[in-house]
DNA sequence: ATTTGTTTGACTTTGCCTGACCTTGAGCAA
DNA sequence: TTGCTCAAGGTCAGGCAAAGTCAAACAAAT
């Protein structure tokens, strides 16, 4: 079954891909009415689904003619610094939530595929690092962050080898 | 007589068979009242017969909306090899050498290419689990488990996709 | 008799959804 | 200005809906 959370993800992310920019405006209670829900349900929705490691940027204003403002950021197809970039916002620890929210951005922009994300995912998952918080957070952070800068040592290879190739 | 397991995972097996794609959602709530017993009975069944040493793999979600999902992993395909792997070299613990073992192997037989053995071994490497022995073995097993497994089910994925386009 | 496998139920964790209440900003009137 | 009113969005605790875990009781097999 198909939750609110789901389709409400996906009509804003849909917004998003028509906008001309990678931006949108909207006003809370009108969506919610739209989706017969209460305002904080949206909210709910921007909170768990469009955040910072998930690649958005979110202004909002209250008050009268208040609006909610999603950014989408690319990492403007620098695949190797994006992921040094990422590396180092992973931090001493992370919880699941976010590094399948990193996973899932760099799935997003194309960087990893659907083979190299399922992979990631795997392996931070919480059955993967069986023991007490907070040293569950430490280790899988020390893990993202060693599949990362592999990744990323890889990338460059291949670029190089690439260059080669046509030079 | 037949035990419950043993008519429930027959009743599992005929949905999967029935299933267009070789995998099913079930809710196990609801599969649970259908044979008159405990919820926990369902995960049972599920943790005793369709593991992926016998080619199954399991996904799934809590909370409102969610689901258990059984993936069948057929034939030849790449997510069947990587499933027998596994279950033949990945036991409870794992030592650093024999994990890259496995990875190179893998990645000359083509299973997996260069980036995905990249991830893997920064995910199984020393530093991305910095505990004593016997733990960081234990660890390492698991890491290494649930990557295959998550690889296995993309691919497995992936393969019956790639047919019904063809179809 | 011991060991292995099944069944149950109490308790935990995770995730979605709601509603009551709080804070902020704009417009306007005195 | 000052302050009132109303129109937004923000927060948070709690309820509900799932699946997960674990130990204990029970059954079957050796």
């Amino acid at each position: 079954m198909r939750t609110l959370v789901d389709i409400i993800e996906q009509h804003i992310r849909s917004m998003i891909d028509r906008s001309a920019d990678g931006s949108i405006s909207i006003q809370r209670a009108e969506l919610a009415e739209q989706f017969r829900c209460v305002p904080s349900q949206i909210s709910y929705v921007i909170d768990t689904r469009f955040t910072p490691e998930r690649g958005y940027i979110v202004e909002s204003r209250r008050g009268g003619g208040g609006y909610i403002r999603i950014v989408r950021v690319t990492g403007g197809g620098r695949g190797a610094q994006l992921l040094r970039v990422l590396a180092e916002e992973v931090g001493e620890y992370i919880d699941q939530r976010r590094a399948e929210n990193i996973i899932e951005r760099l799935r997003d922009e194309g960087f990893i595929d659907e083979r190299q994300a399922a992979l990631m995912r795997g392996a931070v998952r919480r059955e993967s690092i069986p023991v007490e918080l907070p040293l569950r957070d430490a280790l899988r952070a020390r893990i993202l962050y060693n599949m990362l800068t592999a990744l990323a040592a890889v990338e460059q290879q291949m670029r190089r080898a690439q260059r080669g190739r046509k030079a």
